[in-house]
RNA sequence: GCGGGAAUGGCGGAAUGGUAGACGCGCUGGUCUCAAACACCAGUGACUUCACGGUCGUGCGAGUUCGAGUCUCGCUUCCCGCACCA
């Protein structure tokens, strides 16, 4: 009976839901398994065969999990905020809420075709006021907590007040942006505002004036992360520094604790890495100077405190608040120009900037320990954001400071001697101490400790720890998010609101474009003001809010009484497995592992860090395929070439001099001994051909137009077209233009075909390629599209009349009409199939190209695999005892997918499933006691069609209710095996032995082979590694 | 520039330090067919040989080892991330 997909996967697709074979509950008797998938934002472009690749793999593995007795946890829902579908209401006047509704459904719908085992129960949107109402809920909670970095974890706000009470601020040890010191007494006597100023430093989501990244066309502040290169991710905007007042959210609290929980975490080395950059920990000195005539101190951040004395200059951010106070009168018109000059550059200008520049303020530093004075200047190259916004400048031993000394001519003061480290890099931390006072001698780890000590006695200086990390801008000026659960009073104090009045509901607009710096929420006012004279806050939550926990809520989606119930986080914990793209690695995951941590200190999870272990997928890069468009030049070229070589031979070419064209000739071609002349030329090109034709009447020429459009509707019949220019040759006509009656506007040329002709005859276009198989378009196709309508195509005569494209690797978009829907693949082959060759496409992790001619491998394989079920068109398996070879083929099978989806290798999977198929077919195996745990182990991989066949052998429950089968490693071995015969690692020949044969027997057997005699030549081999069970090596 | 990863047939890719190229695509030949498609069978790294066989072969160069695609060192190229982070 044939395999027809079509007919099962839907049936089964049914039962499923039917019989709710993917609803999960809390079941103490199983061990949890919580696999997760990152979660998808819903666009509007659909999937490609691309975006399941991850999907399908988390798929497998859940299956697989499930048949080995876990209670598994695998969910689906959707990121649901964001500015796409924003973009798209101003741009349509369509409500995000409704294409994103619509988003998500065809989304649903696209994975539903893939027999995806999510509990659809367990769904959530980040949009839901359900689901945010735990977002304004969890950033409630930030707001209302500090960062003990004493205690190393978040605390309540009414702590910090009790203590501020008692004591003032000292003795608090927090992640602040407060400095100073206050006493209980100030704190009493401040303002109601004022505290709340002072409380704002403290709070794990707070509000500052900060420098963000404002987008003028996109209308909003964008995340460091989501600008590159100066411009915005999405579009592509030109980006802005500007000050705004924002939210932001202190993740630098949890940086020491982001750092370390990497240790503790199953991610690749690579993300790993990432992320350790990202937060890019340093272990430094803060160094105060002395600046000389003035009170003021200079704080500087170094990481080599032990080259103090190569310090020869000082430079500042430009932005730094020193700089107009420290600066000299004489100095003052030159620092005022090189600020000007830093002002008018754009970010991207400054990142591009390969040269130093600066300028000096005319003061100067006093050395510490030297009392030497050091010239203080301002440059670019100093960024205000980091450590201090100030440098001490080590010529000697850091190469923007040599590069920075050497064009202001400021002397080099060498410090270390590497000489004993040969390939030492100048910045690498070894070497002795030299011209360093009390340090000369020192190696420079020594020298580290010694100076750092002498700071901190001298009270100059302290061992500091800094952070590349930022706090996250938490504001967007946006409708589409979560809005802030805040208001203000008429001081611009910031309250949360109360619990029961969460969810705050986005309000509903029509009016989405942003405008002054503000959100469209600005611009409703009656939500905006409150009765007692409060206001709401007009920002919305960043994209990243509600992927922050998302995968918390799956644990109890539809409790209303908490975030989830303490009941499920302590039955799921947390993510066993999470696969998704690499493009989260710094983001989504960071904020999402702080937010945990935070919850963690809260006591509100059970786990510090949310997913256990994390795999990327890679990307699926798609195949395009490109037509070639003939331009003008081509058609003379094919004139030439192939129809006019007779009529010159005849009528000998001549040139005619050109007159008044811009072309060097006059006509495209003439003759000697015939007055005609050839124009070639569009029939749209009016006044070409009038110019053309008065020329021609003026020179006395008879002239034939031969429009490229006829020449394209004859471009398969060359010989008409010779036959009519040798009509218009014994013609006495003074003008002929042909056929106008010409059906086609376009010529496309065969790839095939293309050396022949110079590269400017064409125009390279992409084509669909779902109109093209193995490079060969498909004209019947083509000519419905619009892209072909009044088109003709040159085709390859000599391959058999097609019409052939050339292909580039590219990545899978639109825009290269490269796009494979797997809607498509699973109408062709099923989703077994589909499932099965993303599979078997190569290791999850990598990324690779599509190429939808390889999916037959997998389809015959389906077939192959059907038929061992079937005698003809009867159902047909038999009872009988397996034998020895069958045994050990299933079991190799049992050991070999086991091992594989344990190591998530899932093509070798697919592979191996197609290795035993063609195995059993040979040995003509229909044996139950084989096919039956073959049928739960391809399970996983083809939900549908295991289902199918596990009810035709008689079941009534579905396949995934089966236990994987059970390894029997004495099916493993068979009696004999080939062995390798290697002469000095070298493979001569291969012997035919027990697999237990001892090594002397070995050695006499191999021994004894001609064709190893042959290579002895007489001689005893040297020695004999004989490697039992495996093979044989003889050294001679 | 810094950091990370990769490099194996025409292509996607296999290979606990032990028979390199499994499996699939493609290609070639054959069977079936009036023919094509499907299906099935056989072959398919390069060079060489009538053949048996031999030589070379996992980006390049060294090394460790009885034995290296795999381990070590040095280079080349490509991909990704970060980019004046003091």
């Amino acid at each position: 009976m044939e395999y027809r997909p079509s007919e099962i996967e839907p049936k089964w697709r049914a039962w499923w839901i039917n019989q709710c074979t993917y609803a999960v509950h809390i079941d103490h008797t199983k061990p949890k398994y919580y696999i997760l998938d990152m979660f998808p934002y819903p666009s509007g472009a659909g999937l490609h065969v691309g975006h399941p690749l991850g999907y399908i793999a988390s798929d497998i593995l859940s299956r697989y999990k499930r048949l080995q007795g876990f209670n598994v946890l695998h969910p689906m829902g959707f990121d649901a905020f964001g500015l796409p579908a924003e973009q798209y209401a101003i741009d349509n006047g369509i409500h995000p809420a409704i294409s994103t509704r619509d988003n998500i459904a065809s989304f649903k719908r696209q994975l539903g075709n893939l027999g995806l085992c999510y509990d659809w129960n367990r769904e959530v949107q980040t949009c839901d006021p359900k689901f945010y109402k735990w977002t304004q809920w969890i950033f409630l909670q930030m707001f209302n907590h500090w960062y003990d970095t004493h205690a190393d974890q978040a605390r309540p706000i009414s702590e910090l007040i009790a203590h501020f009470e008692k004591n003032g601020n000292q003795g608090v040890q927090a992640a602040t942006s407060f400095d100073g010191i206050f006493t209980a007494d100030v704190w009493k006597n401040m303002s109601p505002k004022a505290q709340q100023d002072v409380l704002m430093n403290y709070r794990l989501m707070y509000r500052k004036v900060g420098y963000v990244n404002w987008c003028e066309a996109l209308g909003t502040v964008l995340a460091n992360d989501e600008v590159i290169n100066g411009v915005s991710e999405r579009g592509g905007h030109p980006v802005e520094i500007k000050p705004m007042l924002q939210w932001s959210m202190r993740i630098t609290a949890y940086a020491e604790r982001l750092l370390s929980g990497l240790d503790t975490v199953d991610y690749p080395d690579g993300l790993r890495m990432l992320q350790r950059n990202w937060i890019g920990r340093s272990e430094g000195a803060q160094v105060f100077f002395d600046i000389e005539n003035s009170e003021e101190k200079l704080e500087i951040y170094t990481t080599r405190p032990d080259t103090i004395f190569g310090a020869t200059f000082m430079v500042l951010a430009p932005e730094h608040d020193l700089v107009d106070q420290i600066t000299t009168e004489a100095q003052r018109a030159e620092i005022k120009t090189y600020l000007d000059w830093v002002k008018s550059r754009t970010e991207r200008e400054r990142q591009m900037e390969k040269v130093v520049s600066g300028a000096f303020t005319g003061a100067y530093a006093l050395h510490p320990f030297s009392g030497a004075r050091i010239p203080i200047y301002i440059a670019e190259y100093v960024l205000k954001g980091y450590g201090t916004g100030a440098i001490m400048g080590v010529p000697a031993d850091d190469e923007r400071d040599f590069r920075f000394a050497e064009k202001y001519k400021l002397p080099v003061v060498q410090i270390v001697d590497k000489t004993m480290y040969p390939g030492a890099e100048m910045e690498d931390k070894v070497g002795k101490m030299v011209n360093s006072d009390f340090l000369n001698g020192m190696e420079v780890v020594d020298a580290i400790k010694e100076i750092s000590g002498r700071l901190e006695s001298k009270g100059i200086g302290k061992k500091r720890v800094q952070y590349k990390l930022r706090d996250a801008n938490y504001s967007r000026q946006r409708y589409w998010g979560e809005p802030f659960p805040i208001v203000y009073d008429a001081e611009g104090v910031a309250y949360a609101l109360p619990e029961s009045e969460l969810p705050l509901e986005l309000p509903h607009t029509t009016e989405f474009k942003p405008g002054g710096g503000k959100g469209p929420l600005a611009q409703l006012d009656h939500w905006v003001k409150l009765p007692d004279g409060l206001e709401r806050d007009t920002d919305t939550m960043p994209g990243f809010a509600g992927s922050s926990w998302y995968f918390l809520r799956y644990m109890d989606p539809h409790n209303e009484e908490a975030f989830a119930s303490p009941e499920a986080i302590n039955y799921w914990q947390d993510v066993d497995f999470y696969i998704g793209g690499a493009e989260h690695a710094v983001g989504h995951l960071l904020y999402s592992r702080m937010w945990h941590k935070f919850l963690f200190d809260k006591g509100l999870v059970k786990t510090e860090e949310p997913y256990k272990k994390l795999v990327n997928q890679g990307m699926i890069g798609g195949r395009s395929n490109h037509v070639y468009r003939a331009n003008e030049r081509f058609f003379e070229e094919y004139l030439m070439l192939k129809v006019l070589k007779p009529f010159f031979e005849s009528y000998g070419p001549i040139k005619i001099a050109h007159t008044d064209f811009e072309e060097d000739y006059t006509y495209d071609f003439a003759f000697g001994s015939n007055d005609l002349v050839i124009e070639v030329t569009s029939a749209k090109q009016i006044d070409k051909i009038e110019r053309v034709k008065k020329t021609a009447f003026t020179d006395h020429k008879r002239l034939l137009i031969l429009t490229t459009e006829e020449l394209s509707d004859l471009i398969n019949e060359p010989k008409v077209i010779a036959d009519k220019i040798q009509s218009a040759m014994q013609s006495k006509e003074p003008l002929i233009t042909l056929n106008d009656k010409t059906s086609s506007e376009q010529l496309y040329v065969s790839h095939s075909l293309i050396h022949k002709y110079s590269p400017e005859s064409f125009t390279k276009h992409h084509v669909d390629v779902n109109i093209v198989d193995s490079d060969v378009l498909d004209l019947e196709k083509a000519r419905k599209k619009i892209q072909f309508k009044n088109a003709n195509f040159k085709l390859d005569a000599a391959n058999g009349d097609v019409f052939t494209c050339s292909f580039e690797l590219e990545k899978m978009s639109k825009r290269y009409a490269n796009v494979v829907n797997p809607d498509d693949m699973v109408e062709q082959h099923g989703a077994d199939c589909f499932r099965m060759y993303e599979m078997f496409l190569g290791p999850i992790e990598v990324s690779k190209p599509w190429d939808t001619k390889g999916i037959t491998g997998v389809s015959g394989f389906l077939k192959k695999f059907w038929q061992l079920f079937f005698n003809g068109s009867e159902f047909h398996v038999s009872n009988e005892q397996p034998t020895r070879d069958e045994n050990r083929v299933l079991h190799t099978c049992i050991k070999k997918v086991t091992d594989d989806i344990e190591r998530f290798s899932m093509n070798t999977c697919v592979s191996h499933f197609m290795i035993v198929t063609n195995d059993l077919r040979r040995l003509n195996c229909n044996k139950r006691s084989v096919l039956e745990p073959l049928v739960i182990m391809l399970a996983p991989f083809g939900p549908h069609i295991a289902e199918e066949l596990w009810h035709r052998l008689g079941h009534e429950s579905t396949v995934f209710n089966a236990a994987w089968p059970a390894l029997d490693e004495a099916h493993l071995k068979s009696d004999t095996k080939e062995f390798p015969v290697q002469i000095n690692g070298k493979l001569r020949a291969t012997i035919e032995l027990p697999t237990e044969i001892s090594a002397a027997d070995a050695e006499a057997a191999v021994l004894a082979l001609e064709q190893i005699q042959r290579w002895l030549e007489g001689q005893k081999p040297k020695k004999v590694v004989f490697i039992p069970g495996r093979m044989i090596n003889l050294v001679v």
